[in-house]
DNA sequence: AGCACGCCGACT
DNA sequence: GTCGGCGTGCTC
């Protein structure tokens, strides 16, 4: 070795926690071990020992700090640099510490500990000194068959375990380490592909073009609900798979169902691998590492599998693009699509979008021809909506407490008697979303929130939507004390369920809503659904999630204009993807399908563009509004939100955070102003919006911003980059 | 994220 | 006099 290369042990790894800390910490590697960038390590941090990833290697360098060293390096196909560059990537786009973002790809804790024993036992090559009628079975099961565990062994030879263990120490059985997982198979390119017509063909085509260039390249993939959308973009899969390349098909949570599984599993034949937030520690594992060797190569699943630790990704598909529920709230604030589209430039491979209902964004980046688009008509020739009929409520006459008007009722009763299943919609969790004194008028509210209590009847609780807090229903009025005089006002999805009931007796109905079932029980429900052993479902938005509901032949919608009430510019849209998916619910198996949509505005012109089915003039239309506010997609938006426990310490910090804010060009500070919801979990809060031209790099305004801000004692500064929910 | 350090209230 | 509340700051 010649002299003046530097000493093994002084080289340096570079280790990115998963801690909110600004920067990787450095360490020594001690003699004996090599490490490489990627390379999953423990190292020591003040007391603790905490697993990271050498974020890169480094020489020594001269410091006087005292730098401690890396304790083991873990026996892991290393993170690419591919997910390193996208970790980064994510946390400079939204802001956010890298170890923050890291963490979310490290949190599958089965994977760094001690592997369990999972030892198998087959016939050796001793014979017990003692042969008694238990080891004799044991041993002819043992001879027989391929390696089992004790407990296997056991039950089948119908001996206690102890009878295999005393057998194995005297050699007449040896061990055999299983495999730690079930193994990921293979799949079968030509398994399953359906017969495509002339659309769906072409649509695969130009596909299977872009997957095969291995550029990145986004395609937006737009057809209405039952044109076939899934199996154009299974080819697109499939030739990503062909080239060797994984892939990641993304869906909303709520849509991951055994349904759609199977679905994967018929075109692939194979089971894809399935990551969502309601998996089995041992399955994650298993997840998490077959991705990580390139073992898994279809992963179908929620968000957060953008962050598994993907050796050779080639291809992701966002299913319903458009979902909001591709947004994440809690944490490093970060929405699936948007990221899915980065993780395509920065690895190089092409994203395909897929929606019904495209979101603006989208759209507009097809206009800008940045994505490409395939189109796809309905395969058996339908409109893109069914029938769609308005029942002005101005003009109903409704008992009050009531929320079914006679058409729609009736439309029910006819529905049901044909054998058919209905599906009436209310995007509102609970009974009732406001309780009030009929003699003082004092409304409950949440001590900690600026919020109304909603009535969850069926837990026969109050409950605060913002921060969960829980109470009985008082029988008295806290403010004046009258007794028996609290009313609930408003309609909720239990209490239109109450209506159903009287008003359908008969019926088989299922509530559908996120607060009543979720995880398998909630998979469970949908099943019953698909298979028509319900034939009326009553929903919250859960129903709207590229479920198909194949008995579905009419959809009644209560309710529409809560959402366009709302201060979010995107009310529109969002109404308008809601309406279009839950009406597309209706008519698409055997049967045409129609949809009944109840409404206070009946001339808002969202409503006319939905009796016309016409989807493109009213998206036009809501362009330019969006155009002329500079708001998203043509401008882009950033929240602070200021938070603090004192609400006019809280308020003098908003404003000297609005006063610090530079001149720039192109860029608009608007607030400070109190938040929608002005006070959460007793922190009182206040918004300043930042309105930024298209073109403007909003990162680098607010981290020039707000490098000297730092908030103190119990203030907080949240940034949202893009924000979805304006809460 | 933890964990220690530090400065103010009610108690064996 | 201490025990302990949680605000503040640091960890290569």
């Amino acid at each position: 070795m010649s002299t003046d290369s530097a000493p093994l042990s002084q080289v340096l790894a570079d280790v990115l926690l998963p801690l909110a800390l600004p920067q990787a910490y450095s360490y020594r590697v001690p003699e004996g071990l090599t490490l490489q960038a990627g390379d999953y390590v423990a190292v020591p941090l003040g007391p603790r020992q905490i697993i990271g990833v050498v974020w890169e290697m480094r020489p020594a360098f001269p410091t006087n700090m005292k730098l401690r060293d890396v304790i083991q390096r873990f026996d892991m196909v290393p993170m690419s640099e591919t997910h390193r560059k996208f970790i980064e990537w994510l946390a400079n786009y939204y802001l956010e510490p890298a170890g923050n973002v890291l963490r979310m790809a490290l949190r599958v804790p089965a994977v760094f500990e001690e592997a369990k024993q999972n030892i198998a036992y087959r016939a050796g090559p001793e014979r017990p000194a003692k042969l008694t009628p238990q080891r004799q079975r044991v041993l002819e099961v043992a001879t027989q068959g391929f390696a089992m565990r004790a407990s296997e062994l056991a039950d089948a030879a119908g001996v206690g375990v102890s009878v295999v263990k005393a057998l194995a120490k005297t050699g007449a059985l040896e061990e055999v380490a299983l495999p730690a997982h079930r193994a990921f198979r293979e799949p079968d390119l030509n398994a399953g592909g359906h017969s495509l017509n002339k659309d769906q063909a072409i649509a695969a085509a130009t596909l299977r073009q872009v997957v095969a260039a291995r550029m990145h390249k986004v395609m937006l993939l737009d057809g209405v609900t039952g044109s076939g959308k899934t199996e154009v973009y299974f080819e697109a899969m499939a030739a990503a798979l062909a080239g060797g390349k994984q892939v990641l098909l993304l869906l909303p949570e709520i849509a991951l169902t055994a349904t759609f599984i199977a679905r994967v599993e018929n075109r692939f034949g194979c089971e894809p691998a399935q990551w969502h937030s309601d998996l089995k520690a041992r399955e994650r594992e298993r997840v998490w590492r077959g991705v990580a060797e390139g073992k898994a190569k279809i992963v179908v699943g929620a968000r957060s599998a953008l962050f598994l630790p993907w050796a050779k990704l080639g291809l992701i598909v966002v299913d319903e693009e458009h979902e909001n529920a591709y947004k994440q709230d809690e944490g490093v604030p970060y929405h699936a699509r948007d990221m899915a589209v980065l993780y395509g430039s920065v690895g190089k491979f092409p994203v395909v979008l897929s929606s019904a209902t495209p979101s603006l964004e989208s759209l507009l980046n097809v206009d800008r021809e940045r994505y490409g688009i395939v189109k796809l008509k309905d395969r058996h020739g339908r409109p893109e909506l069914p029938e769609v009929t308005r029942i002005d409520m101005t003009r109903e006459k409704i008992e009050s407490g009531t929320w079914l008007s006679q058409p729609l009722t009736d439309a029910v009763t006819q529905t049901l008697k044909d054998g058919d299943q209905a599906l009436l919609f209310l995007n509102r969790r609970g009974f009732a979303p406001l309780t009030l004194c009929r003699s003082c008028g004092h409304r409950l509210h949440c001590p900690h929130c600026a919020a109304a209590m909603v009535e969850h009847r069926f837990k026969k609780i109050l409950m605060c939507h913002h921060c969960g807090h829980k109470e009985p229903v008082p029988k008295a009025c806290p403010e004046c004390g009258t007794e028996g005089d609290m009313v609930p006002v408003g309609p909720g999805i239990e209490r239109l369920a109450e209506e159903a009931v009287r008003k359908f007796p008969e019926a088989r109905i299922a509530i559908l809503s996120s607060d009543l079932s979720r995880g398998q029980m909630l998979r469970d429900t949908l099943r019953d659904v698909e298979n028509g052993d319900v034939n009326l479902v009553i929903g919250t938005q859960l129903v709207a999630k590229g479920h198909h509901f194949p008995h579905l032949t009419l959809v009644g919608v209560v309710d529409t204009d809560l959402v366009l009430e709302s201060s979010d510019p995107r009310a529109g849209e969002r109404t308008w993807a809601l309406l279009a998916q839950v009406a597309g619910r209706a008519g698409r198996g055997a049967k045409p399908g129609k949809a009944m949509v109840q409404t206070y505005v009946p001339q808002h012109p969202l409503m006319q563009a939905l009796l016309k089915g016409d989807r493109d003039t009213y998206l036009n239309m809501e362009k330019v509004v969006r155009e002329n506010a500079g708001l998203p997609p043509h401008g882009r938006l950033a929240a602070l939100v200021i938070s603090g426990k004192d609400a006019s310490e809280t308020e003098r910090f908003a404003r000297f955070i609005a006063n610090a804010a530079p001149l720039a060009e192109g860029i608009t500070v608007l607030g400070p102003a109190p938040a929608p919801i002005a006070m959460v979990r007793g922190r009182t809060r206040w918004r300043l919006l930042v309105k930024a031209k298209r073109d403007v790099n909003i990162q680098s305004f607010l981290r020039e911003w707000l490098r000297e801000v730092k908030p103190k004692g119990s203030l907080a500064l949240s940034i949202d980059v893009d924000p979805y929910n304006f809460l």
